[in-house]
RNA sequence: GGAAAGAUGCCGGAGUGGUUGAACGGGACGGUCUCGAAAACCGUUUACCGACUUUGUCGGUACGAGGGUUCGAAUCCCUCUCUUUCCGCCA
């Protein structure tokens, strides 16, 4: 959510900003500023009559004190009628706030300046790549024939189980998970990420703090008798523990880290782009969340990418960096870097993470704050990404990796599989 | 799922209708003292909205959340949420 401070002082340049991500609708922005106008001058008559009812109020317990019945009786009908034309103010303001907030909550965030024109994937800049594209023989074949042929992941009794998309993994896929899982999540307490497991459903206000919500429900699965929502990243719970607290400036940044299930309802994907592990229900992901200081947010989002990228090189899969235009930006986000790792036997790209600073949007939601050098409350941004989500990871090691002597385990995964090869 | 108790400021904890934004204690911060520190003493210490003569003054809101009664609610009533304890069930 945008600040209203913001929009009030350079409602031309919040317009031009929300352009570049391709967001029409520059009416919101001046129906939020007329709406605004409204709330203070409802406001502010409000004020001045409670402040005659309270003023009254406190006569009249005076009067009693004293004795004097009759006054305060007087005193009181008084007071009732100043009550009586309070009410059409106090039943207008939360409405006009109500609003307001419906209008403030549809705005995405702004895009930094950073950030690429564009319109399309297409329009992405590639700022890095690494690793070397696989030459792999004719007889290579994409991970779907891969996990069957090694009988690792089984999509048929995950359907019979569930439904479609969600995969069943088994013996050495399982074990390979696990393997995956817990490399990530050293890798990042080893970087000073304090790690966490949280819960995998939430609430509807924690789902609405890192803008899930509203307008979104449709991506998450929903439990209607307790009104959760299963989280379809593991920064939904790990930003939230924030939510509503004000840090000393000295408690920044605040790393964070978790592995979760992920999963989304993806309604609406469908094709050859869903096949296999490409595009799945529930997928198993590490997470990485920072809270910092507003004049270091974008140092921290390099030095995160940094951080993604040489996991990415520790496993030796061919990537590459994109920083994405505008409009294929996600809503809540002011700059993103996307990674994608080369599938050799799909001859395709595949994106693993996504590394985002949110600025103030998500903050601004949550009401995460700091106290700056003058003890005023502000607020932090956040940022986040992907270390790593592994389904494509998986797809990317089984096909770059595949050879006739069986799929080889990356050096640095040794350890944590227990053997060289599937 | 059943029963009971409870939810107050950074923390502990008073407060059952009228200067209580909140006693008392602790913490934190500033000051005095000290070579320095401790102790002692003095002082300060919430957030949000708004107005203005905008490093300040004033008004409003907030004692789990929402609603109600009243001239006036932390205090009374209703609903919900959460916590603790006991019982039941259970990995």
């Amino acid at each position: 959510m945008l600040q209203l401070q913001v929009i009030r002082q350079n409602p031309e340049w919040v317009k031009q900003r929300l352009a570049v991500k391709y967001f029409a609708d520059g009416n919101i922005v001046d129906k939020i500023l007329e709406l605004d106008e409204q709330r203070k001058k409802l406001q502010l008559e409000f004020d001045n009559t409670q402040a005659k009812i309270n003023s009254g109020s406190k006569e009249i317990g005076q009067l009693i004190a004293k004795g004097l019945k009759k006054e305060a009786e007087l005193k009181k009908t008084e007071i009732a009628a100043i009550r009586n034309s309070l009410d059409p103010i106090s039943q207008k303001l939360p409405v006009i706030e109500k609003q307001l907030q419906d209008e403030l909550v549809k705005l995405p965030n702004l895009p930094s300046e950073k950030v690429p024109v564009g319109k399309t994937p297409q329009d992405n800049v590639v700022v890095g790549e690494g690793g070397n594209k696989p030459q792999l023989s004719s007889s290579s074949i994409p991970h779907w024939e891969l996990i069957k042929k090694y009988d690792i992941v089984d999509f048929e009794i995950g359907a019979k189980i569930t439904g479609s998309g969600f995969p069943l993994y088994k013996g050495k896929g399982a074990k390979l998970q696990r393997a995956l899982i817990q490399y990530f999540l050293d890798y990042n307490t080893a970087a000073g990420y304090t790690e966490y497991l949280p819960p995998f459903m939430v609430n509807e206000t924690t789902a609405f703090g890192t803008g899930q919500l509203p307008d979104k429900e449709g991506q998450m699965y929903y439990m209607q008798a307790d009104n959760f929502y299963m989280i379809p990243t593991s920064e939904v719970p790990l930003t939230n523990i924030y939510r509503d607290a004000i840090l000393k400036e000295t408690d920044l940044p605040v790393k964070l880290t978790a592995y979760s299930p992920c999963f989304r309802r993806e309604a609406g994907s469908f094709g050859k782009d869903v096949r296999g592990l490409n595009r799945v229900h529930q997928f198993d992901k590490v997470e990485i969340v920072q809270l910092v200081h507003p004049d270091k947010s974008y140092d921290v989002l390099e030095e995160m990418v940094s951080h993604v990228e040489r996991l990415v090189q520790s496993l030796n899969l061919p990537y590459r960096i994109l920083k994405l235009c505008g409009g294929d930006m996600s809503f809540a986000s002011a700059l993103t870097y996307d990674f994608e790792v080369y599938s050799a036997a799909q001859d395709k790209w595949l994106e693993i993470s996504s590394v985002s600073n949110f600025e103030t949007f998500q903050t601004n939601r949550m009401k995460i704050r700091f106290k700056d050098k003058t003890g005023k409350p502000q607020l932090v941004h956040s940022l986040n990404g992907s270390s790593l989500a592994l389904p494509r990871i998986l797809a990317c090691l089984l096909e770059n990796n595949q050879s006739a002597d069986g799929i080889m385990i990356p050096t640095v995964l040794i350890p944590y599989f227990g053997e060289s090869k599937i």
